[in-house]
DNA sequence: TAACGTTTAAAACAAATGTTTATCAACTCG
DNA sequence: CGAGTTGATAAACATTTGTTTTAAACGTTA
């Protein structure tokens, strides 16, 4: 079957040129000419280049939220009504994004999109994540607030985007940071060497102290 | 003098224009309409939109670096060849990031143009700030590892990689995130409240335990 | 004042972009 | 077999991009 073979191999060149430099800076031809199809072939299956992109991020997206909940199942029936632990629910979020790209073996590519979609501009790309699996995160959201019961409504709220915002940073920017690490260390890191080192530090994140009252007195330095 | 004018003017509108939708998704149209000067005067002024992406860096990060080694000086002065504390360290560098955009009111901005600095793929970004910049960030991180002398090397940088991370992406992504918190409490974030909800958060990732030792058993989740 | 370099202005440039069209091949199914 | 759908191909489309060019206006200096 010659389509599906197009459509999959656009779908594999452009998010691995997505990831590398961006959406706007991947032109269709650029897509096309590496992935050895029909430039008009993009039209045809997706109908534009943002449909196009949606696609790249639907491949990726529809089945971590499909295992993400199945997961999340799991823990429920585990716990039974019992409340699941912060680290736990961690561990499984961290343990449900390593497993969906290994099929294509492709976790950076995954994490640098999630980056993408986070500091890119791109309206229509935020409003599609956010309309279609929005509700993955509102349901990861309720169970770590009852994981968190100390913690105020907004600095939970906050703090579990820190916390987003430090994987998805440190793992969507990895290939610079790897170069720096290695001229630096000579030490070579791998994605699963990052994480480990990542959960302690998020984990007192999430635990951190309460924040000083909002007064803006700043504490002298010494 | 119109010349300078028509510099600043350029500037001051393409450092918002690049922070609201990123380089390539602004054109040299889009900047010079707005800022209602010639079109030429752009590729006269700086030469090509490469040297004015990289002037309005310039003009964040002149005097950020340059404040942030006065302070710097001022600190190891003030300790005299004592350790300074990790949580000092922290601070100066938050003050001195919050100060020098204060002049022009856009901190949001500046915050901005770091995140994409890191994210956007733009390889002679990286190169030029890494070349302009990379010793402050340099003697920096020489202070924090005498104040961290427990952490291992490597483990001290990828933290350190970390925070910044989480300061850099929520700051940059913080209009999303902004929309996100007030339609779920209704409360409106200053830059400053962030910044202190993120203190107790960065110390404690800092001074996290140590992970445990690089074999990959995963423990069971219960 | 006269001449010079500097800055603006408007137009034109070539190149690259996303998208559409028209044509042709391949396969399906009655 | 043959009509009809589906996909692939190449060409063309209209825009938009960064950059240059040409001309005029301005301001400084001799």
């Amino acid at each position: 079957m010659a389509q599906a073979d197009t459509v999959t191999r656009i779908l594999d060149t452009a998010e691995v040129l997505f990831a590398e430099r961006g959406f706007a800076e991947t032109s269709l031809r650029n897509i096309t000419s590496k992935a050895k199809v029909n430039l008009a072939a993009v039209n045809y299956h997706f109908g534009s280049k943002k449909a196009l992109i949606q696609a790249v991020f639907a491949r990726y997206l529809d089945p971590f939220t499909e295992r993400f909940h199945a997961a999340l199942d799991e823990l429920e029936a585990q716990y039974a009504g019992r409340v699941i632990p912060l680290e736990v629910l961690l561990e499984t979020m961290a343990k449900t994004v390593l497993d969906v790209p290994a099929e294509r073996n492709s976790l950076k590519v995954f994490m640098r999109l999630l980056g993408l979609a986070y500091s890119q501009a791109q309206g229509h790309l935020r409003r599609y994540i956010q309309e279609h699996y929005g509700s993955v995160f509102s349901r990861f959201s309720d169970l770590v607030r009852q994981a968190t019961p100390d913690l105020p409504e907004a600095e939970r709220f906050w703090r579990l985007h820190f916390v987003l915002g430090t994987v998805i940073f440190t793992l969507s920017g990895l290939d610079a940071l790897r170069d720096i690490a290695e001229k630096d260390y000579g030490e070579h890191v791998s994605v699963r060497d990052l994480i480990r080192r990542l959960r302690p530090v998020v984990v007192s994140a999430m635990n951190a102290p309460l924040p000083d009252a909002p007064s803006d007195s700043l504490p002298a330095a010494v």
